[in-house]
DNA sequence: ATTCCTGCAAAATCTTTGCAGCTAG
DNA sequence: CTAGCTGCAAAGATTTTGCAGGAAT
């Protein structure tokens, strides 16, 4: 079993212990936060799960995404120009690398992402829930044009 | 002369010298945000304004935002629930501590965030333009209730 | 059987745009 | 003077909401 129906399934595992019912849009919706590695928009969800489910609504994708997002299961990366993403692939807190020309996103590792966290609780007195690290720049192959 | 002043000159030198008009309006937004510790959002820099030039319009504040984005003159910062605040106060990189409940946002300091970008850019070959580092939390005063 | 969920349309929110008149340089 | 800026209103874009019918448990 792949890292991606892991991901799937604990997300689908999550939500049914929490008392919410797992419907056809909703799996088909978890299974794309759950296996896309491009960090797809609500449309682009939208867009991909009309191939199978014709019939469902942009509004059901939003209400799905919220719901995820509540659960903490879903990141949301929100671009310069005020666009929104979505990773569902990963709980361990990383690093975004977004293209601001092509809009590629590349995540990096950091290792000591967890040490900076309990520093700033420290430092402030704020007890951490959520992180996120994003770099804006270029990526080689818009440099090159 | 302090901080803010400064930073207030520094912006105006730097719209001016880019071939920018200083009008009223204008320096007001620049003082604004040049000096505001509690990062605004675009209805609380409208709603300042208001006191010293009551005519002046929503969209001029939002043009003018933009602008300073543009120039690299403020940061804009996205909550989790899509809203977004500005800091013009500081050009060295820095993190924002996010109180999620009352939206109080702290900076924090961190000596190696340069050392980091270079990382960043050896890694994924990105040219790195700018950086955004978020915590989202609970303040101390939010924790109590 | 009972809640919760979906899908539609309408509403709400936030931001941008077009344009006529004004003003800084 | 005259290019750029402002203020108004309208348009655009994105996200949320209300509600009736339908589906999961």
């Amino acid at each position: 079993m792949g890292p991606d129906k892991d991901r799937f399934q604990v997300i689908i595992k999550k939500l049914r212990d929490s008392g919410h019912r797992i419907t056809p849009q909703r799996m088909a919706i978890v299974k794309i936060v759950a296996t896309s590695e491009d960090h797809p928009s609500v449309e682009n969800i939208y867009d991909r799960i009309k191939k199978d489910y014709p019939t469902v609504s942009l509004a059901t994708v939003y209400k799905n995404i919220l719901l995820l997002k509540s659960i903490g299961e879903v990141a949301e990366l929100t671009f310069p120009d005020g666009s929104n993403r979505y990773d569902g692939r990963k709980t361990t807190p990383h690093l975004h690398v977004i293209c601001v020309r092509c809009k590629k996103i590349v995540d990096a590792d950091m290792d000591n992402l967890d040490e900076i966290a309990k520093k700033i609780e420290v430092d402030t007195d704020y007890k951490i829930i959520d992180q996120r690290f994003e770099f804006f720049g270029i990526c080689r192959n818009c440099m090159k044009n």
